[in-house]
DNA sequence: CATGAATGAGGCTTCATTCAT
DNA sequence: GATGAATGAAGCCTCATTCAT
């Protein structure tokens, strides 16, 4: 009943957006029900309305966010650096640092696709592809320089996305390996899996 | 109202198995109604239950139909092989074919867990843990051998399981590479990110 | 699957009704499926229908037989039974010893009237009511021969049965009086409640 | 669509609790639906769980509020009351005109036990026992005091609590007899039932 | 006489969303 | 900006009953 202050809107978009990543990574889209997120958040359903303007939208807000943050960190990641086995480090690095600290955004963002509409779908799938772009192209500027193998670039990037994707699923941050040692190891594993032989 | 033959309980079991995968693998187990099965297979709601106990059941027996076929074909194509490269080519190469030849197994049986009773769950995510350590136990073989790095395992499995089973969500029949291509691409990167240095 | 023997035919309607008649009292008609009923007899539930026409009817068969039983057996209890208060002992004695020996019957009697179909229920109802018409008949010879007392015999003998009824819900076969006990006390009371002062 | 009025909050939860009594007087609990239900309100059925929580917990909340009433009642009117036939006569006049106003809520009371939960079973039978109890301590105090015959107190008790529970079944406001003279003839038939002879 | 698969209606409950207060 | 009561559709599941085998 009693409100506890006064005007507190943002602060309740923000408990929104932030128990609503909680929520679809934990049980997925379909299965939240805005119930669940209200009194998760500490009001009543039909004030989410005050915030949000459907479900879906608070779907999209979170996944574009993502997105957007996803492509601007990376941009910074690699500005300045030169040389595609370098900026091939840098993306393996950036990749999987952001992957395991954000795995919830990270993990929705590919599980949750098909609970897109289409075009809130077509969106996000095209900055995907920005994404996955940036790393073909260090793979081909590598192979063009001689320094990686000349197979097919996109099909060997999928491959290495996902390997380094996969560390949301497994990485405890008490585990037997730290963030940097996975960086290292898979570092490794990247360059050598496409280095010319 | 006229029944279109006499008894045909198997086929039916067979239709709604094959009916649920695809609903499942297109829209996800929460956003498959039972109604939206019931209308694919041709029968009503209420006839499901002739088949079915409930709906996770259909679930579970999915998954554990396709984890129990995983193994026993992985098993077969692992008996007779010698050697930690042999065995991790053999590997790959299933691995491959396996997820490309039946992807929405494999893709609901990880974007599903979830949706699973813990129960279910546990049973489910022992029989992967058993798979998983079919590659860790190559690896080990392999470095004990002196074949391949000396560094962690299972998270190196990880990492390949990650890479290979990505297939599921890119490959295309009819795209730039065949199954064969793909696979005889990863495998090479597979086995070079491995090798002792 | 495999049956036990040849045609039992009355065997198993003997047992869907023993069943029936405990389902029914335990849980009542509506809550009573054909399910729990078949696989309490251990047969399939369309088979039930070799045996029943309808859940109705099972109702209806159960219910009729036990008025039946009662108005038979009450005017075998009266029969060559004189006097007035020679025939109240003779009605609380028999009306007590049956209410106890099938207490499922005649509680579903009460609390199924209910759910019968409106033809049935003017048959069992009828069939009440004779038996409530001996009770009354006799406190009216009663009142006549100046034994009883003189007031409204109908509402007396609603009082009467209610009361002597009463044992179904809470007489224990092995509780602190015996059926006797009880026979013994409650004629006491309806004798005294009714004799005229 | 159009919603008729503002906020009536309380009055439909009062119009759900007095036809939800009427159905389920009528029908029984397992009989009554929800929709049935939420058709005599004037709502749609999914409305009601603004104001219940579930079926189950309708019928609890009926029957827990009728034995709340039935036992304090029964205390304003044995207050100040002394002697163990003065408390037997306001004892049966109480019973007896509470049950015929209220000869719905008792009714249920009796038939739907059953339906209840066994923790709502519990604390409904435990309030049953708490009322038999003040039957059975006035027959005992009449007992003491020489007035009633010494026998079996609770299975009196059950008795006459049967025969005065009856008249919900019976009794019409406009038949042969009003309410004074029904409790007029069944405090003399009590009475008599169990004085000392 | 028993089976199992089918029907179509209906069971209770939850859903996202709206809107007067 | 928050509330709570309303909607109408849909969720999973069970029901009594039928009937070809």
């Amino acid at each position: 009943m009693a409100r506890t202050t006064g005007s507190n809107g943002p602060k309740t978009m923000d408990a929104i957006n932030k128990a609503g990543l909680r929520l679809i990574f934990e049980h997925g889209y379909e299965a939240m029900s805005l119930r669940h997120l209200a009194a998760e958040v500490g009001i009543q359903v039909g004030s989410l309305y005050n915030h949000i303007s459907t479900k879906q939208d608070l779907l999209f807000g979170l996944l574009r966010t993502h997105m957007e943050d996803l492509l601007a960190e990376l941009d910074g990641a690699l500005s300045g650096v030169e040389g595609a086995e370098a900026r091939l480090r840098a993306f393996v690095g950036f990749h999987v640092h952001y992957h395991i600290a954000r795995k919830r955004e990270v993990f929705i963002c590919y599980s949750e696709l098909r609970s897109l509409d289409p075009d809130h779908y077509e969106t996000i799938v095209a900055m995907r592809r920005d994404y996955e772009g940036r790393l073909i192209a260090i793979l081909k500027q590598g192979a063009g320089a001689g320094l990686f193998f000349d197979g097919d670039a996109a099909v060997a990037a999928y491959g290495i996305l996902a390997q380094l994707t996969g560390v949301c699923s497994w990485f405890r941050p008490k585990g037997r390996l730290s963030a940097a040692e996975v960086v290292a190891l898979y570092t490794t594993m990247v360059l050598e899996s496409v280095r010319r032989r």
